[in-house]
Formats: C-alpha cells, sequence, structure tokens
DNA sequence: ATTCCACAGGAAACAGTGGTCC
DNA sequence: GGACCACTGTTTCCTGTGGAAT
C-alpha cells in the first residue's frame, strides 16, 4: 500500500491543470482592451492632454468604487503620455503613491519624495517640519526643472490626515504652481468616497476640483464581460462552466460592482478545484471560494490586532449581545487573568468602535430609560473561529 | 414635567519614541 | 546638548442624550 501523501501528490502530478496562466486571473494585470472603460479613458486622456501641449493641465479628481479601474485606468494613460513626450525631450515624471499605505502625512510626503529622487540624506524619514519637508520636495522639483505629475490614491484618506494635524498640505499641493520657477506639478486624485470633497476647505475644492471624472460601477453584465475575456486567456478551454461564471459577476455585483472581486473570485474558485482535480469550475467551487476568501479576511484581520483588542474581543465573545459596561468589566477580569494592566474606559469605548468598523463585531445604540444609554455589541463571526484563531497567542491561550 | 441613569463620544493634554538641526 | 518636530497610544475632562421612573 502506498503511503497517502504520495497517492495525493501522484494524483495531483497526473491531473490535468485548468489554469494555463494564473497571471491573468490578477486585477492588477491589464491587458489592453480589458478595462471596459473607453469613455473614462477617454475623457482622463483628455483632460491631460496640455502635457504634450507643454503646458500644464488643470488638478484632476478621479472618483469610483474600489475594482472600478480607476487607478489602472490611470496609470496606464499617463505612461502612454510619458513614452510620447520623451522623444519630444519635455520630461515628465510620474509619482504615485496611495495615501492608505502610507500612515502618515509624513511618510506620504517622503515617499514622494524619494521617488523623486531625494535621498536620505537630503530627506531624513523622520524629524523635520512639514513645511520643511514640502519646501525640500518642491525645490527639488524646480532644481531639475521636472514636469511631474503627482498621483495620489485614495486621496480622501490625505484629507483626514491632513485635518488631523492642521496643515494644509493639500492647499499647498494644489497651488504649489505658483511657487515654481522652471517647472510645473500636476495634482490627480483618486478617491472612493464620492462625497469626501464635502469635508474639504472650499479654498482646495476650487482648485483641486477643476475637472472631475467618475467611474461608474460596473454592472453583471459588464463583469460578465470582463471575467470572459480573462477565463478565455487563463483557463483551459471549456473548464469554467457557465453556472459559476454567472455566480461569479452576480457576487461581486451585489457588492458595488468590484471587478477586483469577481477576479479574485474566480481565481480562487479555479484553485480550489485544481486542487480536488476536477476537471471543471462549478457553482459549488465558486460558493467555496466566496466563503473561503470571507474566513480569510476575518482571519487575518483577527490575527492583526494588538493584545488589549483582541482581550476586548473575547471579552464581547464571553458575555455577547452585552453592553459596554458589561464588556468592560468582562475585559478587566481578563486583564487580571493575563496579568497585564487594564486599559481606562474610555479607551475601550474607543476600541469597540474601531473594531466595529471592522465588521467583525455590530453595535447597536439602545435607550434604557433609566437606566441610561448604552451600545450593545455582538460577533458576527463564529467564536470558533475567534477561538481557533486566538488559540495561536501565547498570552491568550488560558482565557481562550 | 422633571429627574436621572450609563454611558457615547469630542477635545485636549500628556508621555514616550525616534529623529533633525544648529 | 538643547530646542524642536511628528506621531502613537493613551488618559483626563467634559458635554450630551432618550426615555423609564418618579
Amino acid at each position: 500500500m502506498s503511503d497517502p501523501i504520495d497517492r495525493l501528490l501522484d494524483a495531483a502530478e497526473s491531473g490535468k491543470s485548468i489554469i494555463r496562466n494564473r497571471n491573468i486571473l490578477h486585477f492588477t494585470y491589464i491587458p489592453d482592451t480589458i478595462l471596459h472603460r473607453n469613455s473614462e479613458q477617454e475623457q482622463v486622456t483628455q483632460s491631460l492632454i496640455p502635457i504634450l501641449k507643454q503646458s500644464h493641465p488643470s488638478n484632476l479628481l478621479v472618483y469610483g468604487k474600489p475594482g472600478t479601474g480607476k487607478t489602472l485606468v490611470v496609470k496606464k494613460i499617463i505612461s502612454k503620455i510619458q513614452e510620447r513626450v520623451e522623444k519630444s525631450n519635455f520630461p515628465i515624471r510620474l509619482v504615485y503613491s496611495n495615501s492608505k499605505e502610507e500612515t502618515t502625512l509624513y511618510g506620504l510626503l517622503v515617499s514622494i519624495g524619494r521617488q523623486l529622487g531625494l535621498k536620505k540624506e537630503e530627506l531624513p524619514t523622520t524629524g523635520l517640519a512639514i513645511s520643511e519637508v514640502f519646501k525640500r520636495i518642491l525645490e527639488k522639483i524646480d532644481q531639475n526643472e521636472l514636469n511631474v505629475i503627482f498621483v495620489i490614491d485614495e486621496i480622501d484618506y490625505l484629507a483626514q490626515l491632513v485635518t488631523k494635524t492642521g496643515k494644509d498640505i493639500l492647499y499647498q499641493l494644489t497651488r504649489a504652481n505658483e511657487r515654481l520657477k522652471n517647472s510645473s506639478l500636476t495634482l490627480v486624485g483618486i478617491s472612493n468616497d464620492l462625497t469626501f470633497k464635502e469635508k474639504l476647505d472650499p479654498r482646495v475644492i476650487s482648485s483641486l476640483g477643476e475637472e472631475e471624472i467618475v467611474f461608474t460601477n460596473y454592472n453583471v453584465d459588464q463583469l460578465k464581460k470582463i471575467l470572459e475575456e480573462r477565463i478565455n486567456e487563463a483557463f483551459m478551454q471549456g473548464s469554467v462552466e457557465e453556472p459559476a461564471l454567472n455566480l461569479c459577476a452576480a457576487l461581486a455585483g451585489g457588492e458595488h460592482g468590484d471587478a477586483r472581486r469577481a477576479i479574485d473570485l474566480i481565481r480562487v474558485a479555479g484553485e480550489l478545484a485544481e486542487r480536488q482535480q476536477s476537471d471543471t469550475v462549478t457553482e459549488a467551487h465558486v460558493r467555496e471560494a466566496s466563503q473561503k476568501i470571507e474566513e480569510n479576511k476575518e482571519e487575518a484581520s483577527l490575527k492583526s490586532y494588538p493584545l488589549h483588542e483582541k482581550l476586548v474581543i473575547l471579552a464581547i465573545m464571553k458575555a455577547n449581545g452585552s453592553s459596554t459596561g458589561e464588556i468592560y468589566t468582562s475585559y478587566k477580569n481578563l486583564c487580571k487573568v493575563v496579568g497585564r494592566d487594564g486599559l481606562t474606559q474610555r479607551r475601550i469605548t474607543q476600541m469597540l468602535s474601531e473594531i466595529e468598523l471592522s465588521g467583525i463585531i455590530n453595535g447597536r445604540l439602545v435607550h434604557q430609560g433609566i437606566h441610561g444609554r448604552t451600545k450593545k455589541y455582538r460577533l458576527t463571526i463564529s467564536t470558533e473561529m475567534v477561538k481557533k484563531t486566538f488559540k495561536d497567542d501565547l498570552t491568550l491561550q488560558d482565557v481562550v
């Protein structure tokens, strides 16, 4: 009798692979035709055309929900312009940065500076005043006579960072051209949040929102087209069943027409099907994939929490559906068990709202008359999931 | 009609870290 | 080596609130 592991490996080796090309199953892979964003591509191109004419265009704002291809379109068009302009001896420099990836305003500015070629000695990663960092970036641009396009993804986060620190960097960015002598700066902001402009300083709105382009959500038919094209290239002929394709499009369309999610779904479903040595991807695989993606998200976010947040989640688990006060008492007990000092109730209240944002718990404000008002929280994920994930944490082993 | 509970959640201040600049 | 800066995670202090109880 052969070793079961060998048997598995043998089977996997002899079974045929239904995925031909994995790369195509990543959202960020863009074959030229696959975006289905013709009118948006035209709009973006048009508003950036002044660069070709060697005058700097007005600032541009691009809106669209996640997975609508807005970043990909912007990047693609700018790199096309770059190619043309290179020949004409009028250099432009593309600087891309994602506000969500940088946790601080300082970090964002430094990432921009690095892309412009500022070394660590010229622009240290900490210690300077924000205005100083900004000044150095502008000096560099002017010195090298660059025509720069700043693409700032998730610019709503930047706006948040700015309001937090009280600096008006956004305003200065939009008006930077007034300070530049031999160069130019164009700002392309990308945002998921259509309402984000309302929170901005009116002075910023007037210069930033000169041009606006909205990427509408994909509908189910468009998602189907996108999936079909990718499937044709990425899978073996006929290995994805029609109902599976439809389900993928429907699931992703049910959220806000997120092509990234649709493509993720079909990729994971394909991988599952391969692992199970199935010749085709079926509806069942897609459902399984959807569940798996969900679980992975939950697990990853549970794991990423620091100790006190984990304790709070455990406290909610132990007293499911209870009020902030009860959760706090439960949390204090847990702290005693693991031998840590408990934080204040104010901080725990804040943590609860933070955790709620991630969707792991659900809060409901209740007014109990003379018994005051409180918020009642319950877990939205299974307790098994929490236990399973926290078991690996040494300090938590006793309390799980 | 008034009181009063049990918090929610904003604002500000603070401590500590890790850095620059002169 | 002291003044200064950004930033995080926290504490302290505070005002506001809907409806049961009186």
